[in-house]
DNA sequence: GTATGGATCATCT
DNA sequence: GATGATCCATACG
């Protein structure tokens, strides 16, 4: 039987966006549904810095219906459709700074039983090492749109401390000038589950 | 192993 | 009507 876990307190996510990117990789990301409990340590992240940042949805302080969540104040979620998948993401800063730290792999942990279900005919390795894999795997939708990290059913709890964390440029976002080079990618060394 | 193109839809112009 | 913070199948080496 799975074992429910502490959500990390919501001071955890103030601190810079870089800083939360770092930190989060290790941390058990969790999520809760009618059928069981899936979760998975965090090994691949990126960092969205807003305004200044040409890769950031919020570049230029843009602000629509769908951005409106990263002016919210640190540690809620972020989902965003792309093509036919789901992206997740953590906001980061304060009030009216539109950051925020994508989510990109994750090492299953809990659930696999469910994740197998969830990603038919695809190879454990392949079930969460991308950032559209992970939320069908853990069952993460937009109806987690705007949600609070810190209770179920979707939240992040203490995970373990990672040996070597690597960092380099961002993926997927070629067209977007000087930004594409920014070293915001974030991974855990050697792990299996990174994507690429 | 790398490279390429199509799928497919919410969101924005 | 155009655009992707992607994934997958296929082709090729």
């Amino acid at each position: 039987m799975n074992q429910a876990h502490e959500p990390l307190p919501l001071e955890f996510y103030n601190k810079p966006t870089i800083e939360l990117a770092q930190s989060l990789l290790g941390c058990l990301l969790v999520k809760e549904t009618e059928e069981g409990l899936a979760s998975g340590y965090i090994v691949e992240t990126e960092a969205y810095k807003g305004p200044g940042d040409r890769a950031a949805h919020s570049y230029g302080n843009r602000r629509t219906k769908r951005t409106e969540i990263m002016y919210h104040e640190a540690g809620v979620v972020y989902t965003y459709t792309m093509h036919t998948h789901t992206l997740i993401n953590v906001v980061s800063g304060e009030a009216d700074e539109p950051e925020a730290v994508l989510i990109r792999a994750l090492e299953p942990h809990e659930g696999l039983a469910l994740m197998e279900k969830r990603r038919i005919g695809k190879k454990p390795r392949d079930w969460t090492n991308g950032p559209g894999k992970l939320t069908k795997a853990l069952s993460i939708t937009m109806n987690d749109y705007g949600r609070t990290l810190t209770a179920p059913p979707l939240y992040i709890a203490k995970g373990y401390e990672p040996q070597d964390i690597l960092s380099g440029p961002r993926i997927g976002i070629d067209n977007s000038g000087e930004a594409r080079e920014y070293p915001w990618r974030f991974w855990i060394k050697g792990n299996r589950y990174v994507s690429r």
